[in-house]
This record gives C-alpha cells, structure tokens and sequence, in this order.
DNA sequence: GGAGATCGTTTCGGAGCCGAACTATTGCGC
DNA sequence: GCGCAATAGTTCGGCTCCGAAACGATCTCC
C-alpha cells in the first residue's frame, strides 16, 4: 500500500484533478460515462451491456446512451459476440487507451504535488 | 508528501470513486458543480461568481446555474455582499461540509484499498 | 449627478441525458 | 418447430445543461 492519505489531502487531490479535467476539456464525460470508460479499460473482459449496468447499477438503456457517446468520441467500440449474438461486447480503443494513461497521469501528477 | 501513486494505482482509485459515486447517489454533480463545490470548500474565501468563473475557466451562467443547482441541493448558499452589493459571496453549509467529508472519507478509504 | 464600467442574472434556441416502456433479435428447453 | 427467456436497442416526454447575448443593479470616477 502506497502511504496514508489524509481527508484533507484526499479531498485536495479530487479537487485538483477534477479542476485540470473541466480546464482542459471541452465537453466532458459525466460521472457514469466516466466510471463505463474505466471499468472497461482496468476490468478483465469480456464488457456486456448487460453487465456493465449490473455492476454500475443503472439501467440499460444508460449504457447504451454511454457506449453511443464514447464511440462517436472513438474512445471504446462496440461488436456484437459471435457465440452468442445476442450480446454485444465492448472493446478498447487506441485512443481510448491514450485518454485513460492521460487522467492516469493526471491524478499521478496531482497527487505527487500535494503538502505532506 | 506520502508515498508515490502509480499510474495504474491512481486509474484504480480514480475508477473505484467514481464508482462509488455512480452507485451512492442518486443525481450526480457534473464536474463542472464538482469542481466549484471543492473550490468553495477547499480555498479561502471570499468565492465571488465572477472569481470562480475565472478560476475554472467556464463563463459566469456557468456558474450561476451551477450555484441554483447546489443551492436547491442545500450544498452552498449565496448572500449579497454588504460592502460592494454588485457581487455575490458564495458560503459554505453544514449539509455542504458533510458531502464533502464524505467525500473525502470515500477517497481515503479506496486510497487504503489499493493493491501495492 | 451623470457616463461608463463591473457584476450577477435571465433569456433564447439547441443539445444531451433521464427512466419507463416497448420492440427486435437471438438462444434455450421442450 | 415453438414458446419463453435473455439481450440490446429505440421511443417517448421531461428535465438539465450549454454558450451567446441582452438585461438590470451597482459602483467608480470625473
């Protein structure tokens, strides 16, 4: 475990990310297309529609609106399961993999800034 | 400063919050409202409409809406200034400073969980 | 006290997201 | 084959948010 974060430097830390991500970006991801994005690039495949809303616990049709958005924005695409044709499964994308290294170098960077 | 974070720990605890925050909380704060609700709560006043808007970068119905917003939600309150009664000065709640703690305890508690 | 600057709000048309209900396609068991 | 379950997508009315521009209130400076 890396060294013990104090609230006032947990909150610090979300401030100052959250703060580079509304600077930096035109139209930014909401929270829930946010937490599809990162649960597809740091869990284990395979991503269904179906159990992303499961784990995230919101509805169907959210994913779907999610995966439209990300994909017009090339940041992960979608392809329908050849075994069973009824699911669709999500992939990574390059230039997704280039954004999440890019948020994970943020938090990185804010993180090493904060006050001991 | 604690300990080093590395990328792929700092991707885990950025997904793992916003996970927390997706699952928790019924309507979610863009981060847009985040980023003015931390900034109110994390830097010392006073926090004037204009000032926020410039410290983030957004233009001021930006941040009108985002105060109508988090006002309804009891998370901040606006009060005329008495000594130039052009601005607004934006002040902290009790119900405000308790969704930040607990924002911050999520934080701190997903920052324990990672795996070194 | 009057002109102009400053500040926050409001208005406008447009866009995205919401949940609930419905549809269409595919797989499974009989 | 046939019904039934499971899956993803679509439609609907409603809500929030967006940026640009216009607005009203207030201050400053002469």
């Amino acid at each position: 475990m890396p060294g013990g974060l104090r609230p006032s430097q947990a909150l610090h830390l979300w401030h100052d990310v959250t703060f580079d991500l509304v600077r930096d970006s035109e139209r930014d991801l909401t929270n829930r297309q946010m937490a599809v994005l990162l649960t597809v690039y740091l869990e284990p495949p395979p991503h269904t529609v179906r159990g992303l809303a499961r784990k995230l616990g919101v509805t169907k049709p959210v994913i779907t609106r999610a995966l439209d958005t990300m994909g017009r924005l090339g940041l992960l695409s979608r392809k329908r399961d050849d075994t069973d044709r009824r699911n669709v499964l999500v992939h990574r994308t390059l230039e997704g993999a280039l954004a999440v290294e890019r948020l994970g170098d943020i938090v990185v960077a804010r993180h090493r800034e904060l006050q001991p």
